[in-house]
RNA sequence: GGGCGGCUAGCUCAGUCGGGAGAGCGCCAGCUUGACAUGCUGGAGGUCGUAGGUUCGAUCCCUGCGCCGCCCA
């Protein structure tokens, strides 16, 4: 066995053998319990990143958990096929290539588009078995599969049946860049510096006789209002005028019209809640066709919507030449400008304001009028709330359920088409005689007249319709499956918070409707990992980290056990290689502590026995007990921190620290239950450690002696009833003597061996002993003068150098002292003594007592 | 503007059903210790963001404030 702990080495190979003995791969006929998780499927764009390895990593410690513990588990992977982010990514390579998708068409960029998927979809897989994500890839699935697809059409039909989908023009988040719609969970918000100009709309004289449009003031009548924008290439597509209702400036315009400047239209100026009459002058140009809040204005008092834009964002104005075709920001400059030379131009100041962009391609959304199709949501927001009621989905931590709740309580209807070249095509089609019918099979005729000149809509569904039936359709959706019936509902989703509503919330209606039930029991959101700086791991500032390359240098399970280590915390965890290294340093110490327990075993020890047993002994597996208890219970908490810091102490600090060291000389010498004991203990270490550490332990575990199957099928541990108070606490004494001897010897200057030890206190033989040989002093029966008194345990120590011995004395009743007065100061306080409960004061007592016997054995200064 | 989270050692983070402040890394000093220098031994380092309140007692509970971050509008 190698002196070093080799990751690279021992990770080689092992997945190979776990996929070979088929142990990931689910069996639904199986008697057992059944357990399930979809894996979050990773979007095709690229290969997987640090919060796919995180994410992975805690979704495998249910998995093998789950597995040891008795149940059938299935974790099925998958990838996603991300619509508009994947186009993007193509539409890069090709732009890098001096090409377009419209120049190579729509059969070149599919073949393109099925290239990249198979390359990229093959790295995935790779990566997650480098993590030794126990993944059943014999079930991998992928959002554009055959039967995907299927399933796609089969829930749009459904609710296109239903009359809960339904196609109309709407405002919406417009991509120019994308040429796309995208929903409102897509916009991504950045602060903007812009300009905000004020500008003269004049009012409109009573009378119908249309006035010029650079009326001067006239008479006692207001002659304008003065309105403020940030887009005021918009006011092209002005429709109105609005004011608040309770605004008096304005009481008596409402009813009557402004004139749009640079254009001559008529604008109805109306009185509307919606508007602010804080902002600017509280005076408001409706934009019904280039802004949400407009629309519904618009809407409300029945303004015209005018629509002023392309689709790629050129101004659309046909009866406005100069600024016709023009890109938004150049008409934005030229409308400015003439409005400057018509004296409409009031004050132009800087101004901060939040601009949403495209959370795919960092593109300034236009909001945009266009026929897209809607999913009404009122009814399906209303099923997730009342599951929520009944408790059925479990959110870990809880808090974030609220995210959700809150979520579905202002929600809108779901814009579900998307104007790609990827993804589902919409199942809706028109006939020659505009007969207009969805369907889940490939249609030949209209059902209704036969016809057979059928067109498709020639949209496609936004990506997050099809991810939010992962949770079937992987399983075999809309078929009834034996897969189906055994593993849906899912146990579990883990997921990052960001998609809690893009991802999460869909999922769970979607179950709720198709399949009449919650897709999962439980939710556990991962922290987000950081850049050391605070923000978000962003490939192009170079402050991504490639999941292989740490896998490289510190192995998969160092990885994995520092994920599921922070992965849990309360919010985000800035990203600290020297914290993955600590638990390849963990690894390691794992690894010599087996050989240590190895070179020593020349064949299978036996059971630990009942009796016989030392206090040392009986000390580790009482800690052990507890371990066990520990680890599983933070497991079941879902606080997988409390698990991987519980095995980390004991293994380190009470296992090798105490345990081992002082049982080297027994195994040294062959006793029998100092080698069944240890053996015993890295054998329970090993199953308990398995779900955050799968590779090393495995290869550890097959080093042991006996024959073993592979881990994961092996049970999980369960505490041996072996808990020994007693034992506990006379180790305790031992360590404490133990460190007081070694920070005395230290604080003097003396040697690292030699000295005498006299011990005022009772101590068990056998541990009396072996603090002498641990602290490396003799242990002698008379008062070694002069010699250092001890502070925790009742003795003192001589060690061959003299002199010292004051200052150490001084430093030790310093604090002591500190400490005394602490306690005194509480003691004195008669509430104290009152109040408190009376183990907490008896406690202080102690502690008093043991205070001042210290002081008292090392005597006055 | 509304909501949520964070603020604990130099750094990254645990923790506390309210009762002697922890880990890893880093730092200082010393060690070829019969498993491990990916190690061993000892040590230094914190008014637990801030101001109040509740309490015998607050890092923990309550209120206000500040800064950082996220979500929603």
């Amino acid at each position: 066995m190698a002196t070093a702990y080799d990751p690279g080495a021992v990770e080689a190979g092992w997945y190979a053998r776990w996929e070979e003995a088929g142990l990931f791969r689910a069996d639904p006929r199986s008697p057992k319990a059944k357990y399930s998780i979809a894996l979050p499927p990773p979007n095709v764009t690229g290969e997987l990143h640090m919060g796919h390895a995180v994410n992975a990593a805690l979704q495998d410690v249910w998995a093998r958990y789950r597995r040891m513990t008795g149940y059938e588990v299935l974790w099925l992977p998958g990838t996603d096929h991300a619509a508009i982010a994947t186009q993007n990514v193509i539409e890069r390579q090709l732009a890098q290539e001096g090409t377009t998708k419209e120049q190579i068409g729509r059969e070149a960029f599919q073949a393109r588009v099925e290239r990249w998927y198979q390359e990229v979809g093959q790295t995935i897989i790779s990566q997650f078995r480098e993590l030794g994500a126990s993944l059943d890839f014999s079930r991998t699935r992928f959002t554009m599969d055959e039967g995907y697809v299927r399933a796609v059409r089969t829930a749009f039909v459904h609710y296109y049946e239903k009359g809960w989908l339904y196609r109309g023009p709407r405002i919406v988040n417009w991509c120019p860049r994308c040429q796309s719609a995208i929903s409102d969970l897509e916009v991504e918000w950045c602060e903007h510096t812009d300009v905000l100009y004020s500008i003269r709309y004049p009012v409109a004289s009573a009378g119908p006789t249309v006035t010029t449009a650079d009326a001067e003031p006239r008479g006692e009548e207001e002659p304008w209002l003065v309105i403020a924008t940030v887009r005021p290439e918009t006011m092209l597509a002005d429709t109105g005028v609005a004011v608040h209702p309770g605004d008096e400036r304005y009481r008596h315009l409402v009813g009557r019209q402004a004139l749009l400047p640079l254009v001559g239209r008529r604008l109805p100026i109306v009185a509307d809640e919606a508007v602010e009459p804080e902002f600017g002058t509280g005076a408001l140009k409706v934009t019904p066709g280039h802004d949400p809040l407009d629309w519904e204005i618009g809407r409300r008092h029945g303004l015209a919507v005018v629509s002023a834009m392309h689709p790629d964002g050129r101004m659309n104005v046909p009866d406005l030449p100069e600024y016709d075709g023009r890109p938004a920001l150049e008409a934005r400059e030229l409308v400015v400008r003439d409005l400057r030379a018509g004296g409409y131009l009031v004050d132009a100041r800087p101004y901060v304001h939040q601009v949403g962009h495209c959370d795919r391609c960092g593109t300034v959304l236009e909001p945009m009028v266009s026929e897209q199709w809607w999913l009404r949501m009122d009814e399906l927001a209303r099923r997730c709330q009342e599951a929520s009621a009944r408790g059925e989905v479990r959110w870990h931590p809880p808090r974030f359920e609220r995210t959700y709740l809150d979520w579905l309580a202002g929600i809108r209807d779901w814009c579900v088409s998307r104007q790609l070249w990827l993804g589902h095509r919409i199942p809706v089609y028109t006939c020659g005689n505009d007969h207009v019918f969805a369907s889940v099979e490939e249609p030949e005729r209209c059902p209704t007249c036969g016809d057979g000149m059928l067109a498709q809509d020639p949209d496609v569904l936004d990506t997050w319709f099809s991810s939010a039936l992962w949770p079937f359709a992987t399983l075999g959706w809309p078929a009834d499956t034996e897969d189906l019936r055994s593993f849906y509902p899912t146990a579990l989703n883990v997921t990052a918070r960001d998609i809690i509503n893009l991802w999460v919330t869909r999922m769970i209606f979607s179950g709720l409707e198709l399949m009449g039930e919650v897709p999962f029991r439980d939710v556990m959101i991962n922290a987000t990992i950081q850049a050391p700086d605070g923000r978000r791991m962003s490939k192009s500032l170079g402050t991504g980290v490639d999941p292989r390359e740490i896998v490289r240098r510190y192995g998969a399970d160092a990885l994995r056990a520092w994920a599921s280590q922070v992965a849990m915390s309360s919010q985000d965890v800035r990203y600290d290689e020297s914290r993955i290294e600590g638990f390849r340093r963990f690894a390691n110490k794992l690894w010599n502590a087996t050989r240590r327990v190895l070179a020593d075993l020349e064949e299978v020890p036996p059971p630990v026995p009942e009796a016989g047993l030392g206090l040392m002994d009986r000390w580790i597996l009482s800690r052990l007990d507890r371990t066990v208890a520990s680890v599983t219970e933070h497991i079941e908490d879902f606080t997988f921190t409390g698990s991987v810091s519980a095995i980390y102490d004991f293994v380190w600090h009470e296992f090798c620290d105490w345990y081992l060291e002082a049982v080297k000389p027994r195994l040294r010498v062959g006793d029998p239950a100092a080698r069944a004991v240890a053996t015993h203990v890295l054998d329970v270490v090993l199953r308990l450690l398995h779900p955050f550490m799968p590779f090393v332990t495995e290869e550890l575990w097959h080093r042991l002696p006996g024959t073993r199957d592979f881990l994961v099928r092996v049970p999980w541990p369960a505490p041996l009833g072996r808990q020994d108070p007693a034992a506990e606490a006379a180790v305790e004494r031992l360590i404490a003597l133990v460190e007081d001897v070694r920070r005395a010897r230290q604080a003097a200057g003396a040697p690292r061996r030699g000295g005498r030890l006299l011990l005022e206190e009772a101590l068990e033989p056998e541990l009396a002993a072996l603090a002498a040989e641990l602290a490396a002093v003799e242990l002698v029966e008379t008062a070694p003068e002069p010699g250092i008194v001890l502070s925790q345990f009742a003795g003192r120590v001589a060690f061959p150098v003299h002199g010292p011995e004051e200052s150490v004395h001084r430093t030790t009743r310093r604090r002591l002292e500190q400490e005394l007065g602490r306690v005194r100061a509480r003691l004195a306080n008669p509430e104290f003594l009152e109040r408190a409960p009376s183990s907490v004061v008896e406690k202080e007592r102690g502690r008093l007592a043991e205070l001042e016997a210290a002081l008292e054995r090392i005597g006055p200064a």
